[in-house]
RNA sequence: GCACCCGUAGCUCAGCUGGAUAGAGCGGCAGCCUCCGAAGCUGUAGGUCAGAAGUUCGAAUCUUCUCGGGUGCACCA
C-alpha cells in the first residue's frame, strides 16, 4: 500500500514539475522520514531543484506543497528544515485500504531461471551450500506466483557435475584406495541403505582420506595424478565401469542432497547434468557459433599459440600482437576448458543453443515433480532453455569466470541476454575459530588469530548441513518440550523443526550477500533477539489472541471498513498503533526493493522490523480486555494485518509459523 | 604485480540508487510475569563511520591516495 500511494504521488510530483518548470526528473526520492512526527513520506525534491532553478529549496518546497496537499490519501504537507517536503497520509483511510489489503502488483512477463544448490555429487552438503540454498530459494520464492502477487513464471534448477574431478577423486578413492569392483561399489551402497548409513557422509571422509592419498607417497604421486586423470577421462566417455561406478555414487550423494534440502523446504524443478551438456554435444554447436559471431579465434603467436581464445572480460583488445591476456577456450589439444563449456550451457538457458536436454522424471515432491536430464527423455516434458532472465546463485570466488560468461554472450551480439544475467554471488561462510577448535581442529597460533577460518571439503573440514539441520532441531526440541508438555510427540517434532529450520534460514539470510560470515554453533543456535524464532514467536502471539477473542482474522479486518478510525490513530497513544500499519504497508515496497537487489536479507530484516513493532503493540496494548468495542476491532485488526504479512515475508523466507511456541 | 570485496558501538551486523540528531541484535548495567505466553517488553551506558584529501547546499554512502583484512587472476573444474 506504501508502494501504491508513492507512486501517486511520484506521479503527481512528475508532471508538476513538467508543467511548472518543464523539467523531468526519472529518480524521484519518496522518502521514509527518520520519526513519524515527520509525517510518513519526506520528498527532498526542492533541494534536487535548487541548483536548476536558481531558488532557494523553501521557495521550491512552498510552490509544490499545494499540490501536494490534493493527493488522494495525503492529509498534508510541511516544510521541514532546509526545505524538505513532509507528508502525512490521512491515517484512517490508508489503514482500511491496507486492511482490504490493497497492495502493489508485483510481477511481470517472461521466464526467469533460478539456479542454486550445485554441489558436487561426491559428499556431504556442508554450511557454504546451506548458504547458496538458502538464498536461491528465498529468492525464487519472492519471484514465484503466489496468493500475494502475480510474480513471474519461475523455474528452479539445480547443476550436477557428476563427471567433474571431484567425482572421480571419489572414484579413485574407492577403486584404487579401497580396491572396490563395480560389483563391490553395488554391494556397498545397498550396504549403506540396508543400514540406514548416509552415503554422502561416507563420502565425505572418503574425500578427505582420498586427497591425502594423492600426497601421500612422493614416489606414487605423478602416478596417482595420472590416474586420477584417467579416471576423469573414464568418467566423461561414459560406457565402462568406472563411469559406471561415478554414475552410482554421484546419483546416490545426489539423492542425499535432495533429501537434505528437502528437510528445509528447497525443492527443485530440473536438475541438468554435464554428463548430458557433454554427451549431446552442446559445446560443438556453441563452438561454431561462437566463431561465426567471431568471438572465439585461433591465436597464431605468442603464449598461448595453438590454442582458441577470447577477449577477457573487461579488458581492451589489443590492436598489435596477441592478446596475452585473453582466455582459453580450447587448449592446443584440442579439449574445452570450464568456462567453453559454461558458455554453452548458458546459450542454452536462453534458448540460443538451438538444442535441448532429453528430461526423466527424477523426484516426486508432493506438490511437483523433479526433471533431471538424459539423452532421450520422456514425453510429454516441461522445458527449461527458454528464460528470459537467469539467476546463478555462485559464490563471489566465480566472479571472474562468471564475467567471462556474461562477456561471451555480449560479444556474441547477445546484449540483452547479458543484461538479464545475474550472478546472484555472495561471500563465503567460514568458522570462526572458536567453531573450529570445537569441532576438533587443532589451530596454529596464526590461525586462532584469525577472524575466520576457511571450510575445506579436502580436508574434510567443515560442519555438514544434516548435522547442523539436527542440532537446530534437537535444541529447538528442548524449549517445545519445556514450554510444552502438554501437547503430543507429533506435534512437539513438528513445532521444533519448524522453529530449529526457521532460526537456520533466518541466521543465513539476515546477513547481506556479500558479508563473509563467520560461522558460529552458539550464534546460529540463538533464538532470542534477531532470529527466526523472535518473528515466529510474534506470529504465532498475534494468531493466539484471535483463538483466544473467538475471532478470525478476516472478520477483524473487514470490521474496520466500517468504523470511523480518525480519532482512534490520532495522538500518542493512536500513533503507537498506527506504526504497525505503516511497517505493514511497506511489504510490496521492501520486496520490491529485495527483488530489484536480488536481496533476500532485506526481507529477514524488514521481518524483524515488522515483529519488533508489533511486539512493541502488543506489550502496550491489551486487547482482549479493551472494553471499547470501536477500538477493540481496531485492535484485533492491528494484530491481523501485522501477522499477515508477516507469514508473507517469512513464507519468502521459506520461514513456517508454527501452531505454537 | 593486476582486478574485485570489506573496514561503522566491547562483539555480530544494518544503513534503502548522496539527505534530517548514524541504527539494530548480542553482551554490560537497572527494571517488568496476581495483566492476551518473559523465545517478550522498558530504561541506560557505549561511535574520530580505518586514516587523509577532494567533489557539493549536504558524504558512512561518490572520487583519489594511504593503512589493514579477504578473495580471484592455470592449456584445473
Amino acid at each position: 500500500m506504501y508502494r501504491t500511494l508513492q507512486q501517486a504521488i511520484q506521479v503527481r510530483i512528475q508532471s508538476l514539475l513538467a508543467e511548472k518548470y518543464g523539467i523531468e526528473l526519472t529518480n524521484l526520492a519518496v522518502e521514509l522520514p527518520p520519526k513519524i512526527e515527520f509525517g510518513e513520506m519526506a520528498l527532498p525534491v526542492a533541494f534536487e531543484l535548487a541548483k536548476r532553478l536558481k531558488k532557494a529549496p523553501r521557495a521550491i518546497a512552498q510552490e509544490l506543497q499545494s499540490a501536494l496537499a490534493e493527493i488522494p490519501g495525503v492529509a498534508s504537507v510541511e516544510i521541514a528544515g532546509a526545505g524538505y517536503l513532509n507528508l502525512k497520509l490521512d491515517r484512517a483511510a490508508t489503514a482500511q485500504r491496507i486492511a482490504a489489503d490493497e497492495h502493489a502488483s508485483v510481477g511481470g512477463a517472461g521466464f526467469r531461471l533460478v539456479e542454486h544448490t550445485s554441489i558436487n555429487p561426491n559428499k556431504a552438503a556442508h554450511v557454504g551450500h546451506l548458504r547458496n540454498a538458502i538464498l536461491g530459494d528465498s529468492f525464487a520464492r519472492m519471484l514465484k506466483p503466489d496468493e500475494f502477487k502475480p510474480g513471474y513464471e519461475t523455474g528452479v534448477q539445480n547443476y550436477i557435475d557428476n563427471t567433474g574431478v571431484q567425482v572421480a577423486d571419489i572414484v579413485v578413492a574407492v577403486t584404487a584406495v579401497k580396491g572396490m569392483t563395480l560389483d563391490d561399489v553395488r554391494g556397498w551402497l545397498t550396504e549403506l541403505l540396508e543400514t540406514n548409513t548416509r552415503l554422502d557422509y561416507a563420502c565425505w571422509d572418503l574425500y578427505a582420506a582420498v586427497s591425502q592419498w594423492y600426497d601421500g607417497d612422493p614416489v606414487q604421486a605423478a602416478a596417482r595424478k595420472q590416474l586420477r586423470l584417467d579416471t576423469l577421462h573414464k568418467i566423461e566417455a561414459g560406457g565402462n565401469d568406472t563411469a559406471e561406478i561415478a554414475e552410482l555414487i554421484s546419483t546416490g550423494v545426489l539423492r542425499r542432497h535432495l533429501q537434505t534440502m528437502e528437510r528445509l523446504g528447497i525443492e527443485y524443478d530440473f536438475l541438468p547434468r554435464e554428463s548430458e551438456i557433454l554427451h549431446l554435444h552442446f559445446w560443438e554447436t556453441a563452438r561454431q557459433l561462437m566463431v561465426e559471431k567471431g568471438v572465439l579465434y585461433l591465436e597464431t603467436e605468442g603464449k598461448n599459440k595453438g590454442c582458441w581464445v577470447m577477449r577477457r572480460a573487461g579488458v581492451e583488445a589489443t590492436l598489435d600482437g596477441p592478446d596475452e591476456d585473453a582466455k582459453i577456450i580450447i587448449r592446443s589439444n584440442g579439449t574445452v576448458t570450464y568456462v567453453g563449456k559454461d558458455i554453452a550451457y548458458h546459450l542454452w538457458k536462453f534458448g540460443l543453443l538451438g538444442k535441448d536436454f532429453g528430461y526423466a522424471k527424477f523426484h516426486e515432491y508432493p506438490t511437483h515433480t523433479c526433471w533431471i536430464s538424459t539423452m532421450h527423455g520422456e514425453e510429454p516434458h516441461p522445458s527449461f532453455g527458454h528464460a528470459n532472465a537467469i539467476y546463478n546463485v555462485i559464490d563471489s570466488r566465480q566472479d571472474d569466470p562468471q564475467a567471462q560468461v556474461k562477456e561471451a554472450l555480449r560479444g556474441m551480439g547477445y546484449e540483452a541476454e547479458a543484461d538479464r544475467y545475474t550472478h546472484l554471488n555472495y561471500a563465503m561462510v567460514a568458522l570462526t575459530p572458536r567453531c573450529a577448535t570445537e569441532l576438533g581442529y587443532v589451530l596454529s597460533e596464526e590461525d586462532k588469530a584469525r577472524a575466520f577460518i576457511e571450510v575445506s571439503g579436502r580436508k574434510g573440514f567443515g560442519v555438514k548441513a544434516d548435522d547442523l539441520i539436527d542440532r537446530m532441531i534437537v535444541a529447538a526440541r528442548t524449549e517445545v518440550d519445556a514450554r510444552h508438555p502438554e501437547l503430543d510427540e507429533a506435534e512437539r517434532a513438528e513445532i521444533a523443526t519448524a522453529i530449529g529450520v526457521g532460526a537456520l534460514r533466518f541466521f543465513t539470510l539476515r546477513f547481506t550477500r556479500n558479508t563473509v560470515i563467520a560461522f558460529d554453533f552458539q550464534d546460529a543456535l540463538s533464538f532470542d533477539g534477531e532470529t527466526g524464532p523472535y518473528a515466529q514467536y510474534a506470529a504465532v502471539r498475534a494468531a493466539n489472541i484471535f483463538r483466544k477473542a473467538g475471532v478470525t482474522a478476516e472478520t477483524a479486518l473487514s470490521a474496520v471498513a466500517s468504523l470511523d478510525l480518525t480519532s482512534m490513530l490520532a495522538g500518542e497513544e493512536g500513533t503507537s498503533v498506527w506504526e504497525v500499519w505503516l511497517t505493514a504497508s511497506r511489504l510490496s515496497l521492501v520486496l520490491e526493493q529485495a527483488i530489484a537487489a536480488a536481496e533476500p536479507a532485506m526481507l529477514a530484516r524488514y521481518a524483524f522490523q515488522l515483529a519488533q513493532q508489533f511486539n512493541n503493540f502488543y506489550h502496550r496494548h491489551h486487547i482482549l480486555t479493551e472494553t471499547d468495542e470501536a477500538r477493540k476491532t481496531l485492535l484485533l485488526a492491528t494484530a491481523a494485518v501485522a501477522r499477515r504479512e508477516l507469514v508473507r515475508v517469512l513464507g519468502w523466507l521459506g520461514i513456517t509459523v508454527p501452531s505454537a511456541m
